[in-house]
DNA sequence: TCCCCTCGAGTTCA
DNA sequence: CTCGAGGGGA
């Protein structure tokens, strides 16, 4: 094309006549494409036309209205981007970092699909790069949206943006499916990088740190003209939503994807075992100096499609991919001090004050030393050079103190044995024992005043440290712990609520605004009148404070499972609080069962047997993957009739929502409970079970009166002989798959 | 009883 | 992202 006009050089007056002839064209070649089906330009000039506009849009917001062919760019809301939920959850990968972890992928890989040893497997080797992920979305072979990873589930929509990068086509080259979800990364290449910065210095504006963020910084611009005028590309490596299939394989996806317009990671291999896979990675490896971008290791992916579906998805990552990642950067500096820091469970945690570092382009200044342990077995003291480098990248850690480098009169770290919020007894413990050692600290707490100075170092505390964690067991009284335990309540998996982070919740704590749950909910009440006043003593500004009562009140209602993992019961995480939704199913019901379990669990505090404490505490052992160890964490916390209180207070300022089961419609098998035993042929143990649960059946591992179907494969036992005793309905490993066949729903 | 898998709880910086 | 530990199968 002929070269037009930098559209930041226009006039308003040239603008206006510039966009008026872009609409105009556009529509013009848009009516011969999809009307006539004859097309007179390039699929790759007809996109620079609508990124053209885009951009000039982008510029002069004025021109952008409803007649413009794009209608997306100058409706984004300026206060920020809008969310956007991903149809397809957008996972995270599983890693590997040693050649062993690559073996161990590929092994259980062929375990999980029950393979013999001389069946063939194939993978796909391909680049990681260090970008951000992306996905975008294609209706009709046009692009309608695009939006950044976010957590995963929801994320940014960042279309106007998107629609202005030169390796992302607006349209896509020849028949495309009617819906397609393409994902990848969006990255900045070295060089690019290096000119943006010095462009960056010149104007007085600010350089970045390295591509990644480059990327990152560029990709979220308010204002898509900025982004338009940095160097950004794509390249694609997977997809969302889709309405037909790419290709059988993985392989075939890519080159398809190649075909419809994207740039596709390369270089790639095909590769048949862990030593094939790790060969690639070690070339990868020597060219990573020399490739043109920035990557953080290689990505193995099982490439027929049908067994990546077979092998499914683990509660985070995909079992059918791995990332193998390379050693990370690693840099030396001085350690200043080791801080203490007190979480929500009471857990003392050590964490290094650094001498601010750069490592991997990011600068540094603390890392978790993980517990006391951690620290002697590194032997890291005050005043010791230390090599750090980031974990995956990201999380930095220390990796050793270099002797010869201490300084002669670094002493070793003297762990305290006293919470340094509270100055109550902290312990190493699991759960049984926290409870004797709280009663003693509650004695020590009333006699002893606030700072309990540490007198003791914790070897010499106990001879045989029981767990890992040193445990603070002020409890209730240690403040903070409440406000790790508020901040918690707040986060994203639990009550989400906006405008209430860790900072702001900090505040209102110390001010005695909220000291519990229930208190976030009358906050408005209390303070309505005075808003005022929260404007002034908190220095937030009036529309900010309306945001968060809003926001507040937009969680008055709530699922039962993020409630339960909202009360931050140890061991009571994401997925146990969802089984407990998905057994107990309303609010009242799990309540009430909890508080009866527990007085059953107060009067035969020693006893073994689920059966022989009563049956609320058997109920809630039997469920699977709920054993003693956590079902007495939770009666520890309803034995507390502080907490008992605390909740209450809270559901008389809410309404939880029965829990509703993922959709399964059409799934014969809902709410039935299967057993398995036997050797199954067509599937292995895990894969049948977690094909059972998606489909909404209960697995369970022995046969009872309650069992539904007992699918017996080769060479079965007892179980088979027990179901028949019982009557039950006994289906071979055919019958069950005819029974389930085709069926099949997303999994939760 | 051991071993594998998964989960929870801890963590940083932009 | 990593580590420790609980749950459950073998």
């Amino acid at each position: 094309m002929a070269a037009l006009p930098a559209i930041d050089t226009l006039t308003l007056e040239d603008a206006q006549a510039e966009h008026a002839r872009l609409v105009a064209e556009i529509t013009h070649h848009r009516a011969l494409y999809y009307q006539k089906d004859a097309p007179e330009i390039s699929d790759a000039d007809y996109d620079a036309l609508e990124k053209r506009l885009t951009v000039l849009e982008a510029r002069f917001p004025d021109l952008a209205g409803a007649h413009s062919p794009t209608a997306t760019v100058g409706a984004a809301p300026a206060a920020g981007f809008g969310k956007v939920k991903h149809k397809v959850p957008m996972l995270s990968l599983g890693n590997a970092f040693e050649d062993g972890d690559v073996a161990d992928f590929v092994a259980s890989v062929r375990r999980f699909l029950v393979l013999d040893d001389g069946a063939p497997l194939e993978f796909v080797a391909e680049p990681k790069i260090d970008g951000l992920s992306l996905s975008i979305r294609y209706e009709n072979g046009q692009l309608v949206q695009a939006a950044t990873r976010g957590d995963g589930a929801e994320g940014e929509d960042v279309t106007a943006n998107v629609r202005t990068i030169d390796d992302i086509p607006n349209t896509l080259r020849g028949k495309a499916p009617a819906v397609l979800e393409v994902r990848g990364e969006v990255y900045m290449r070295r060089e690019d990088f290096l000119a943006l910065n010095k462009a960056q210095t010149e104007k007085g504006e600010k350089v970045f740190a390295n591509p990644r963020n480059a990327a990152a910084g560029s990709l979220r611009q308010l204002d898509a003209s900025i982004t338009a005028g940095r160097p950004l590309r794509f390249f694609a490596y997977t997809w969302g939503e889709l309405s037909e299939p790419l290709g059988a394989t993985q392989s075939e996806s890519r080159q398809r994807l190649a075909e419809l317009g994207f740039t596709i990671s390369e270089p790639s291999r095909q590769c048949r075992t862990a030593d094939e896979l790790l060969e690639y990675y070690r070339d990868i490896g020597a060219q990573r100096a020399t490739l043109p971008f920035d990557i953080d290791g290689v990505v193995y992916k099982v490439d027929r499609l049908d067994l990546q579906e077979r092998l499914g998805f683990r509660t985070r990552t995909p079992r059918w991919a791995t990332a193998h990642k390379y050693p990370a950067e690693q840099a030396q500096t001085i350690l200043r001090a080791i801080s203490i820091q007190v979480g929500r469970t009471g857990a003392l945690t050590p964490v290094a004050e650094l001498e601010p570092i750069t490592v991997g382009g990011v600068v540094v200044s603390r890392a978790t030393l993980h517990n006391e342990d951690e620290i002697r077995r590194k032997d890291v003291r005050v005043g010791d050079t230390v090599i750090v480098q980031r974990a995956g990248d990201v999380i930095p850690q220390i990796v050793t103190s270099i002797a010869a480098l201490r300084p002669a009169d670094a002493q070793p770290f003297v762990f305290p044995t006293h919470c340094p919020a509270c100055g109550s007894l902290a312990v190493r413990s699991t759960a049984e024992k926290a409870d004797v050692a709280a009663e003693t600290a509650a004695v020590e707490g009333a006699a002893g005043g606030e700072e309990a100075p540490p007198t003791e170092t914790a070897t010499e505390a106990e001879a045989e440290p029981d767990g890992v964690v040193r445990r603070c067991t002020g409890g209730l009284i240690c403040p903070a712990q409440a406000v790790e335990r508020l901040i918690h309540f707040t986060s994203r998996l639990a009550f989400d609520i906006e405008g209430l982070g860790i900072e702001r919740m900090r505040l209102f704590f110390s001010q005695g605004r909220i000291r519990e749950p229930a208190d976030i909910f009358t906050l408005e009440k209390r303070e309505a009148e005075r808003i005022d006043r929260i404007v002034t003593m908190t220095g937030f500004g009036k529309k900010s404070v309306e945001k968060l009562f809003a926001a507040i009140e937009a969680r008055r209602t709530i699922g039962l499972d993020r409630l339960i993992y909202a009360l931050g019961i140890r061991q009571v995480g994401e997925a146990t609080a969802k089984l407990l939704a998905r057994h107990y199913l309303t609010v009242e019901h799990w309540r009430d069962a909890m508080i009866k379990a527990a007085e059953e669990r107060a009067a035969q505090p020693a006893e073994r047997k689920p059966e022989l404490v009563g049956e609320a505490y058997a109920e809630l052992c039997a469920i699977e993957q709920i054993g003693v160890g956590v079902a007495d964490d939770m009666m520890a916390f309803f034995r507390e009739e502080h907490n008992r209180a605390v909740l209450d207070r809270l559901l008389a300022q809410i309404t939880v929502e029965t829990y509703e089961r993922p959709s399964t419609t059409g799934s014969p098998v809902v709410g039935k409970t299967v057993v398995f035993t036997g050797t199954l042929e067509t599937m292995g143990r895990s894969e049948a079970k977690a094909k059972a649960e998606s489909l909404g059946a209960k697995v369970a591992g022995s046969v009872s009166a309650k069992t539904d179907y007992v699918v017996v494969g080769a060479d079965a036992g007892s179980k088979a002989t027990k179901a028949r005793e019982l009557g039950l309905t006994i289906l071979t490993e055919q019958e069950w798959v005819d029974l389930i066949g085709g069926k099949t729903t997303t999994p939760e």
